[in-house]
DNA sequence: TTATTTGTGGGTAAAAGTGGCAAAAAGTGT
DNA sequence: ACACTTTTTGCCACTTTTACCCACAAATAA
């Protein structure tokens, strides 16, 4: 669904455009209903149409209410969700407590992750490639550290 | 049901106004009946409309007498539950015993977790952010931790 | 160049949140 | 039982925030 990434602008009232190429499907698919959040990993948001982040809200809401991790996600990812219009100008708003998360500034970053996107501040995104490209080549060494899935990948 | 969270000043007298994006919903899933009490587990209040509660309380009832935990569970959150309405206004009244304990003062956060709401005064949850996002990181590290429930949520 | 589409900025109106006040209810003491 | 005090609840008005709309600027295509 999403791919690519587009560098750009938030303007001072925290809006952001949405790519035109983006716009027809977002509507089809979900009328323009997005839902932002955190990334509990990475210091960056996650932008979801709204019915695929149901899905993942309900799995969320399914964990066990001991499971430590699981507890911490539904209340830290779902409990900072935000649910969000594209506007007549094709633009969305940043929540506010939220830019601070990801560190945003003027410059952004919009990544595409087949069901999702990710909003990344440009000087968040380069520093999280640059470092990624190494580590992964490290981890590569390491069979060990690989999941089997990896393993499995043709490509 | 729920999701995302909203900063909320208490006023006064204890009461604190419910967003308006969740009054028709309250109306409609349980005639504005709520049920208040305290997380064991952490420093907030929980709050559930009163079906939803309805189920807790019969899941915990269900456990065996000798279930010290649940026992505990029972006395204690089931013990301090208090019934509210929503107001004319579309405000609650947090009751005076509930407030110390999960240390509210003037500002507060109300989260959404999916089925139900958390209380947070603004200081703890600030602070329980900040603290989790550590943990979460460290708990990823270390895969035997992990329940194969969330290993196996595909995000 | 001109027309059309996309991106950006700002102003305004409506809605939501907050705090204060007043009426009602409950509690207390004589 | 009545009067007075204190707490609770409902109501209203003010302030702040948000969202919507329109106009202009930039870029692209005809």
């Amino acid at each position: 669904m999403f791919r690519g990434s587009d560098p750009i602008n938030m303007d001072a009232k925290g809006r952001m455009a949405i790519p035109t190429r983006y716009r027809a499907l977002l509507d089809a698919v979900c009328g323009s209903e997005l839902v932002i959040t955190i990334d509990m990993k990475s210091p960056c948001l996650t932008l979801s149409p709204l019915p695929e982040w149901k899905k993942f809200e309900e799995k969320v809401a399914a964990l066990p209410a001991m499971d430590d991790l699981g507890e911490m996600l539904s209340r830290f990812v779902v409990g900072q969700a935000k649910d969000l219009q594209v506007d007549g100008s094709g633009r969305i708003l940043i929540p506010t407590e939220l830019r601070g998360y990801a560190e945003l500034d003027k410059k952004l970053v919009l990544v595409g992750r087949t069901q999702r996107l990710e909003i990344w501040s440009e000087t968040n995104w380069n520093a999280e490639r640059d470092k990624s490209q190494e580590t992964y080549r490290e981890m590569l060494m390491d069979k060990e550290s690989m999941s089997d899935a990896l393993k499995n990948l043709s490509w």
